[in-house]
DNA sequence: CCGGTGGGTTCCATAAAGGAACTTAGTCAG
DNA sequence: CTGACTAAGTTCCTTTATGGAACCCACCGG
């Protein structure tokens, strides 16, 4: 299977990569998160080259998760900021710093915390059921496929 | 920068990229956490090529995501199941489902439903403060950088 | 006029991917 | 014994994507 084939899969974790499932992507949405805007600094902080940050960006673009966004005339200068849809990537980034900050750190700690203001609490979330808010082990989810052939 | 040098940047999402940032890979932990565990069923459930697949399910034993266990002698078999370094992933691949299902559905709704069998809810997770359990909104957060020069 | 800035695009050599065929070691049916 | 079949990879070849450097355009400030 090509992978430009995989946002048609009936599978919400296939289409959600589409978007967010390259390489650089998720980098180019960390920076987004930290408050970065500019190509140059897109470029910089991320460590894509220009032709690949090029078609990441207009690529998120595209797909809705950040918008172009002018700032100049004479001469023209865009910058990305993202959007409500990109904001709501933050679930995914979080998990994955959590994960990286547990299995993959070294002997010097995770090099970023994250504080939570309107409680001040250093915060590594944690995800719970929306309905009983208990912690969530894998083992006591079932998964109930409505449509195939690729299941998720 | 080389995708292989990733690995070394001091970000644990940078680092967690290093291991699951592939196209492919995500793709075989959702087979995997729905109780894939063969070479044959994850090359003909996930769609990649068998080199590619073979590569990847190598990688992932080596970060430890996965373990190759032998089911068969005579002749040798393998079959490869999550370790707690992997089943710790589900975060992610949640985060992933719980936004594809939200931002990339199409008329019919999410072809898979996920039911927390302890209280039996239809279940989209959420991500709360470990501290004060309120729901998190990205804008409350703030990133505290403690080492650089790639941050996250 | 000269250099600098920001946001790209073009070009080329190298690396990775897709797909089909092949391999290995054994089982099972006739 | 022969031939078909299974599972798990590997090999080979062609197509595609990537990294990196150079280049381009529009403007600004001195």
């Amino acid at each position: 299977m090509r992978w430009s084939e995989i946002g048609g899969v009936p599978c919400s974790v296939a289409r959600a990569l589409s978007v967010v499932g390259d390489r650089w992507v998720m980098l180019v949405l960390r920076e987004a998160f930290l408050g970065t805007r500019r190509f140059e600094d897109f470029h910089e902080r991320v460590g894509a080259s220009r032709r690949v940050l090029a078609e990441r960006l207009a690529g998120l673009v595209e797909d809705g998760v950040l918008a172009r966004v002018r700032y100049s005339e004479r001469p023209d200068r865009f910058e990305y900021r993202l959007t409500d849809k990109g904001r709501d990537l933050h679930t995914v980034l979080t998990a994955l710093r959590v994960w990286g900050d547990r299995w993959m750190a070294d002997d010097q700690g995770p090099p970023v915390t994250v504080v939570h203001r309107t409680c001040g609490a250093a915060m590594d979330p944690v995800m719970v059921c929306p309905d009983c808010r208990d912690e969530i082990d894998p083992r006591d989810l079932t998964a109930v496929v409505h449509r195939g052939p690729v299941r998720g």
